[in-house]
DNA sequence: TACATTAAATAGACTGAGTAAATAAATTGC
DNA sequence: GCAATTTATTTACTCAGTCTATTTAATGTA
């Protein structure tokens, strides 16, 4: 991930440089007075360079969501790789397994800006919009997990949406609790587990 | 609805008008290949009266929707009215029974565009953006309705998700169904009541 | 018939996101 | 020094969406 420029010009700029300059705009200004340009001005590139790194504006709130996202998609594919098929109960089970260990990449790190804003991301479309685009990707991904887990595929497909219903509120609960808060994963393990009973109740 | 312009220069177009002049087009080309100034041209518009009727190009894709979501809150809204709670199960009945009956306008005419269409919805960006922005607005109204009906905050979102997952799914079946298919109500019924039990059982 | 009012259409200019292609700069390996 | 490679820059472009000012087509009234 970061040996890959033994050859050519080095990078002038990062997610992350874009992605401080951008959110210290955000707050200095508003999310829709701040122009792309804005940001890479602050960052001291060119306009243009922002598309090496983003592929959208709003993209710069999701670097983290981003990599928890992918980190979720190889948990899942680890699980699933040697054609076995699970039982429904421990389908469920590893997603929730996989959400939670994700989950724990965030506990020392501070929290993401996104869920600060959340507010901010509330009431501004087009940010609600990429929000919630990363959210149906990661449905998507869980419902095909389950529905190989042999869940009826309207079954994992609402447990999908529940999961990540539940994951939303407790990190919003997380977020919201402060600087004296428990890890993520804790409020995590309380918001799934109904979820996972109610989907699939232990004696089953 | 109809009896509003007594008195000024008569509409040159219409919702309708742009929406069968955009689907023709989408069809022909593709949604990403035809532009607003497309639109208006083959309805015989100039291209700012677009925005006389739609806030946004994707938005043509949701009329109906938005009208059973207009619908949706309105049912919802007289049953909470007179200031009496209700129990969480009657909650989450109220709200199945809102949806069924919204569900009902659907039957008659034929599919919504956006449903036969829907492999075009997942694949392009925008439009999905515009289809997710609208359930999570009926999410916020669902969660907001059964959060009054003495469901705790994070179960009623789980719950409004869940719902909406079912009913997104029954839709999905159903225009899939062809020609030969029961009403909406029928596949909704099967979908929606499993959550329900789930979220309220029976004997509570 | 003239005139005020009103609703809608039109024209045109503008901002800013995102795309694309061609070119320049900075590095490594040979 | 030269080729290859990676990134940045420049420039031009399309199109969505906003805004404002103007015009058109109707109605009601005197």
């Amino acid at each position: 991930m970061s040996a890959s420029h033994s050859r050519g010009r080095p990078p002038a700029s990062s997610q992350e440089t874009l992605q401080d300059a951008a959110f210290d705009l955000f707050i200095e200004k508003s999310y829709a007075d701040t122009s792309i340009a804005d940001i890479t001005q602050r960052a001291g590139v060119s306009r243009a360079t922002f598309f090496n790194y983003f592929d959208a504006k709003s993209d710069v709130f999701w670097v983290e969501l981003d990599r928890a996202l992918g980190q979720l998609r190889e948990l899942l594919a680890a699980q699933m790789a040697p054609g076995e098929t699970l039982s429904p109960r421990s389908g469920l089970l590893a997603v929730v397994n996989a959400l939670e260990s994700c989950a724990g990449q965030l506990q020392r790190e501070q929290v993401p800006f996104a869920l600060t804003q959340y507010e901010m991301i509330g009431s501004i479309n087009e940010l609600q919009a990429s929000a919630l685009n990363r959210f149906s990707l990661i449905a998507r991904l869980i419902t095909e997990f389950l529905s190989e887990s042999n869940l009826p595929v309207g079954r994992a497909r609402a447990a999908a949406y529940a999961l990540i219903a539940a994951a939303i509120s407790a990190a919003q609960e997380w977020a919201s609790a402060g600087t004296a808060r428990d890890s993520l994963q804790v409020y995590l393990r309380d918001s799934l587990q109904p979820v996972l009973e109610g989907f699939a109740p232990e004696g089953e």
